[in-house]
This record gives C-alpha cells, sequence and structure tokens, in this order.
DNA sequence: CTATTATTAGAGTATATACTCTACTCAGTC
DNA sequence: GACTGAGTAGAGTATATACTCTAATAATAG
C-alpha cells in the first residue's frame, strides 16, 4: 500500500479513535513509524488530509443513498438504507464530533458540507416519496417531508455523539453496536405515526430488533 | 462588578464568538484588560472556568424547566419551555458545540453533564405526562414518552449546531433569532403526530409562528 | 499605624504543534 | 553509468498555549 494511503488510513483511525483535536501530524507519522516530514511530502497540511476523508465519507454516503428509480421502494431498502447510513457515520465518526471547527478552518470543506447535507436531505425527501408510493407510509406534502428529513438527519447525525456524552467512559469503549443501531429505533420511532395499517407491523417488528435491551440502560452507570 | 465575576462573563462572551477551541486564557486576559497571572490567581486552570459557566447552565435550564405540581398545563407552558430553552441554549451556545472534548477533558463535567441529561430527559417525560392529562396530547405508554424525549432532545441539542452548518459565513452573523426559534417548528412538527382534536388548531397556529420565513432558506445562500 | 490578606501585574517557562529544510536513498531510464 | 525524481529521514523553527513565579499594591482588621 502506498505511503500516502497510508497516512488517509491512519488519520482516519486516530481521529476516530482520540479525536481530530487530538490527534496531531506528529502522532499519525509515528503511528505510521515515518518522519513528519514524510507525511508532509504527500499532504501539504493536516486539513487538506482532512478534506480527502471527507471526501471518501461523502462518497460512501452517496453511494449508499442511491435510489432505484425504475422500482418502488421496500421496507428492505428503508432497513438498507438505515444500516448502511450508520455504519457510514461509525467509519467516520470523528467527522461530527469537532464539525463546526473543522468547518471553520477549511472554506472548501464548509462549501462541501453544506452541499452534501442537501442532497442527504433531499435524498430522505425522494425516499419518503416512494415510500409513500409504495404504499408504506402515508403520502404526506412536500413541507412536511422537508421538516420530517431534517429531524430525521439530526437524530441520526448527533446519535453517536449522545452516546458517547451519556457514557461515563471516555473512549469508544462503551460504544457497543447494538447501542449504535439503537439509533434505528429512534427513527423508526419519529415515521411511527405515518405508516400506513398494511406495512404497520412489518415495520413495528422491524424498529423491535433495535430495541435497547435494557430501557433505563442510560441511568446504570450512574457513578 | 468583581475581578471573578467579570472573568466568566468574558469567558463565555469569547466561548460563545469564537468557540473554546479558539479562546486561550491570555486571550480572555487580554479581552479584560488584565494580565494572565491575575486569571490564574482567581482560578486554578481553564477547565474550572468552563465547569463554572456549565453550572450557572445547568442552574437556568433547571430553573426554567420547573414543572408545576398543583395544576394542569396549559399550551402557554409549554411555549414557554420551548423558547426558554432555546434561549438558554443560545446563551451558552459554546458548550454543545465543543461539548465532547470538554468532557473528555474534565471527569467532574462528564458526570454532571450526564445527571443533567437524564433530569432533562426526565423532565420532558413529565411534560408530556402532564400535557396528556391535561387533555393536549394522547396519552402515550412511558416507553415512548422516553423514546420521544430523546428525538426531542436531539433536535433541541443539535439545532443551533446545524444552522452553523448550514450557512455559509464562519461566526454567528447568518444566525437570526428567527432561524433559532425555527428549532421550535422542528420540535412542534415532532408533537404534531401526538395532538388532540381539541388542541390541535391551537397548537398548530402556534407551530406556525416559527414557520421559516423561506421554505428553501438553506439553498438560497449557496456560493 | 501596622500586620495581614486579597488582588494584581507582568515577565517567564515547559511543552506542544503545525510545518520547514536539508540532505540522503534508491529505483528506474536514457 | 550518470541522471532524475519520487520518496524518506530527522533535526529544526516559529508560534502558541496553559500555566507559574515573584514582586508589588490595595484593602482591611486589630
Amino acid at each position: 500500500m502506498k505511503t500516502r494511503d497510508k497516512i488517509l488510513l491512519a488519520s482516519l483511525e486516530l481521529f476516530n479513535e482520540r479525536g481530530e483535536r487530538n490527534t496531531t501530524t506528529n502522532h499519525i507519522a509515528a503511528h505510521l513509524a515515518i518522519s513528519p516530514g514524510n507525511l508532509y511530502y504527500h499532504f501539504r497540511n493536516k486539513s487538506d488530509i482532512i478534506y480527502e476523508i471527507f471526501q471518501e465519507y461523502e462518497k460512501l454516503v452517496d453511494y449508499y443513498l442511491d435510489i432505484p428509480e425504475d422500482r418502488p421502494l421496500t421496507v428492505a431498502d428503508m432497513t438498507f438504507y438505515l444500516e448502511s447510513v450508520f455504519d457510514g457515520l461509525w467509519s467516520y465518526r470523528f467527522f461530527h464530533r469537532d464539525l463546526e471547527y473543522l468547518l471553520d478552518c477549511d472554506p472548501r470543506l464548509r462549501s462541501d458540507y453544506r452541499d452534501f447535507t442537501n442532497r442527504c436531505l433531499a435524498a430522505m425527501k425522494t425516499i419518503f416519496e416512494k415510500l409513500a408510493e409504495a404504499g408504506i407510509v402515508q403520502k404526506q406534502p412536500e413541507e412536511l417531508r422537508e421538516v420530517m428529513a431534517l429531524n430525521i438527519w439530526l437524530v441520526v447525525t448527533n446519535w453517536m455523539a449522545f452516546l458517547k456524552t451519556a457514557h461515563a467512559s471516555t473512549g469508544d469503549e462503551g460504544l457497543s453496536l447494538t447501542a449504535l443501531k439503537q439509533g434505528i429505533y429512534q427513527v423508526l420511532t419519529l415515521e411511527m405515526p405515518y405508516l400506513m395499517p398494511e406495512y404497520r407491523d412489518e415495520v413495528m417488528s422491524l424498529r423491535e430488533r433495535y430495541r435497547p435491551v435494557l430501557p433505563e440502560q442510560r441511568d446504570s452507570d450512574v457513578a
């Protein structure tokens, strides 16, 4: 593997583990047992590394959110979207953690990220629309779809951060895949009131699969 | 005003304006035209300043979320809760911005913040319960109240961050009070499906007051 | 008036961070 | 077999950051 790619990979790994703020270019170089100079031979600065990682993230999510035009959506599609998005969020979780600072540092990133957000919101609106066409959820006015998409976006992108703040430990230890996927439970709860009777049971039992094991888990580890 | 209090005030101001990460103790001292040594006479370290500011924040929100036990809740109460919480969020907006890092730095803060979150969620659950008793929203099972409260928490605490990322500018310029209060529109949209017919019109017209002026505002400032 | 304590200034320190510079290696190539 | 240029090492730099130390001054109590 090329050094350049190794740098990207190691950066992502360290950013996710310890946060971008706590990861210096020297750390990255040391982790790869290369010199800082070498790192700066491949990247002009830290921002460029972050920007490239973001572009990977963007590409991945865009790929996940591809919507078939030739057929109606199914509940399985919806499951896939939810699972994929949370997987992507996990793989690049450092990004949303320090989002505001990162955007302040790099105007390119700010602009690209805004476009990215808008694409995601548009995709979600389309998904709603197609779910309605498929008779899975009720047909909603354009405006409501818009606001709903935004609410789901907020829940999805901040679920991980919530879990981290809700846990006693500092690192990733407390973050199980079960807990992460419980975010899907939260999202499906938002959709619940809009389900069509014909699909209600199916979606509800799907939702059930993501229910937290212990309902009061969050309180169980109070000091 | 005592120097100690001035330090807290200036810190909050600078944190909110430029972010905690971009605000050093030297900046704070310079802003007040006092020496760094003086600042460190009053506070052992930066974490202590942040911790005290958090305690103010906590106190304010706890005060806002006080729930009357002797009478049923009204739509006016709900409005007050929403308005107050967003006001508080605005006054201490630096806090949620760098939350994860701040909690990583200070175990006291982590623990206190978790308790704070749980208190807020509990308050929200109680509010739902009392709104149901008052016949404003449908009576819901305990479990649903819990999940709903969490979703609203996510929307409320991250609405500001979303607005900042959605705008082209770096600082606070793009953040109008109108935009901020649009968060209330988002929250009321979540509650919408659970409204009782008797109060539906009243709450819906309340919601209407917070509707964004331009539906596609987010796209209007694309570079 | 004096002794003590609270408050302040301001220079100084240890450490870290992003990044630079110079020099070296070594694989390919004409 | 000299030449080129991508790749690498590693010491070095400018700056910043959180924080300390010493000494001076203002306030207050006895």
